[in-house]
RNA sequence: GGCGACGUAGCCAAGUGGAUAAGGCGGGGGUCUGCAAAACCCCUAUUCACCGGUUCGAAUCCGGUCGUCGCCUCCA
């Protein structure tokens, strides 16, 4: 198994410490709701994490959450609530949208505001053995202390400084130290340390956190691009120079950026499409299949059209998995070594999941040939959600088959197949009733009223399909208990009381 | 200005030295169907931004040109 190293920057064999994984990715700054470039970082290191299992690695997954820095600070002043209440309703809506997104719960969610005393132990480490200095209440780190400094984002001190913004702040020594510890303004949320009530800066925490729950060195610590510098440069500055010992980290991935036309998303452009909204539009698979589509390395660029091209590709899994098998598993049965090799080849090299996706879609032909020349296919379609759930983490819908005891003249006991709808019992029993009529007409040869009840119900998300054991409603979208009854009403049929109860009539 | 990435079919996207350039979406034709849908079959890049070079052989390596993007500042 390859993984590329940005501190390498080249492919590097994946041979971690010990039997457990030490995996870390830097969380969210809860102050305001997350984004799809969040959604595609969260379910690029979700699949790594779920790939490592799927290769029987132990993994221990740490992801911190830094509930206090600048921005929260203005965004609750903003607001007119404390610091914690925002950082409580914005972490709230981080776990909603990943839940939502079927990326699983990391072990360890540390938060900064709790892990002060770690914090401070760090800092006073660094000033101790004079990586780091403190100054007017603040502390900063003394970047010139590391001879190495750069080495993850492969530029010199010299080279930064070319461009770098040089900062007001004359109680740095060099342009380039930053803050391990900020002296706090009158108002503000503080912490008491030995160098006066102030709050950690941006970097520390995620050295501290990783230190405490992970140990000296990582195997994993990932994140999206634009940390590289300065944030993981930092953190590496800072960790090997309190722990004595490096590597840091054994094996830095970094997710590519998610554009949104021209430009990278990002909070300060403005530019962004959140994660619920992205949600309200496309199921979570889609949303998954678009960010896998693409190597986690690549720069994705949101698109309305990707995300409906990942949609039409996710039913397509979706179908196959609910395929009836030809031969009621009895059979003989398609070979599905060759496709779980080649899946398996190509998340080795480097986690390539596009490349694992075109090998699961091979599959899925194989399997549809399969099934219509009569072989078995019920082990194939286990392995191909074994595959998309356990790696992808895809959550493809179970198909429902209603069995009716009695056959009657209707198909009421018809398979459904829900893709993103919730038929309540409701409307269930009106799509029925639709579905009857329509039988009834078929029955009758009466081919456009069957037609047209087909065509409007596809208008409201409930595709009609025609298949041996009767008719297949596939739920795209929910409709409205009134659109339906509105449709029933124009076709003559209606509820109507009786001394026996509610019950449909048609009406002539 | 410095560092880095990328440019493959209508769209998205693998492939990074060798035998027919994955896969998805879209489009066209066919089989099936009362008609559809689904599924399957066939077609949809003689060619990988452009120009030169290395090589028996290059989309893949080297040099140059053009174009796009990221980082260097808060950011996943």
């Amino acid at each position: 198994m390859k993984v590329y190293n940005t501190l390498s920057a080249q492919k590097e064999e994946f041979s971690p410490q010990g039997d457990e994984v030490k995996m870390y990715v830097c969380g969210v700054t809860p102050y305001d709701n997350c984004h799809i470039g969040h959604a595609m970082s969260y379910i690029v290191f979700d699949v790594i994490r779920r790939y490592l299992q799927f290769r029987g690695y132990k993994v221990k997954y740490v992801q911190n959450i830094t509930d206090i820095d600048d921005k929260i600070i203005d965004r609750a002043n903003q607001l007119g609530i404390t610091t914690s209440e925002l950082a409580e309703r914005y972490t709230s809506s981080y776990f909603a949208d990943m839940d939502a997104l079927n990326i699983g719960r990391v072990d360890v969610y540390p938060r900064a505001t709790v892990e002060i005393p770690k914090i401070i132990e760090v800092i006073q480490g660094l000033i101790d053995k004079e990586y780091a200095y403190p100054a007017q209440g603040s502390a900063y780190f003394r970047v010139r202390s590391v001879p190495d400094y750069g080495k993850l984002a492969h530029r010199s001190l010299e080279s930064m400084m070319a461009r770098a913004r040089i900062e007001a702040g004359a109680e740095k020594e060099h342009p380039m130290d930053f803050a391990l510890w900020k002296a706090s303004k009158p108002g503000e949320p503080s912490w008491a340390s030995p160098w006066g009530q102030g709050r950690p800066g941006w970097h520390i925490e995620c050295s501290a956190m990783s230190l405490k729950y992970l140990g000296d060195t990582l195997d994993i610590h990932g994140g999206g691009q634009d940390l590289i510098f300065p944030h993981h440069e930092n953190e590496i500055a800072q960790s090997e120079s309190f722990t004595g010992s490096k590597p840091f980290v054994k094996y830095w991935l970094h997710n590519g950026l998610v554009q949104l036309g021209e430009d990278k998303m990002s909070k300060s452009l403005g530019n962004l499409i959140t994660i619920k909204e992205a949600l309200g539009k496309y199921s979570t698979d889609a949303i998954r299949i678009f960010v896998l589509s693409s190597h986690y390395r690549s720069p994705i660029t949101y698109s309305e059209e990707g995300l409906e091209a990942a949609e039409n590709a996710r039913e397509r899994l979706v179908r196959v998995i609910s395929r009836d098998d030809p031969t009621g598993g009895a059979g003989k049965a398609l070979d599905v070594e060759p496709y779980r090799k080649q899946f398996i080849e190509a998340m080795d090299d480097d986690f390539n999941t596009p490349q694992a996706l075109g090998a699961l879609f091979d599959l899925a032909r194989a399997i549809n040939e399969a099934a219509d020349s009569g072989l078995s296919i019920l082990k194939a379609q286990n392995v191909l959600p074994e595959l998309a759930r356990n790696v992808l983490g895809l959550k493809p819908p179970i198909q429902t088959i209603e069995v009716k005891p009695v056959a009657t003249e209707t198909s009421v006991g018809s398979p459904t197949l829900i893709l993103s709808a919730n038929p309540t019992p409701e409307l269930e029993e009106r799509v029925n009733r639709l579905v009857e009529e329509r039988s009834r007409c078929r029955q009758a040869k009466q081919w456009q009223r069957a037609d047209e009840i087909r065509a409007r119900l596809a208008e409201l998300g409930i595709v009609l399909e025609d298949v041996p054991q009767g008719t297949k409603k596939i739920w795209r979208r929910t409709p409205s208990v009134e659109t339906l009854d509105n449709l029933l009403e124009e076709l003559g049929i209606a509820l109507e009381d009786t001394p026996q109860g509610t019950v449909w009539k048609r009406k002539r």
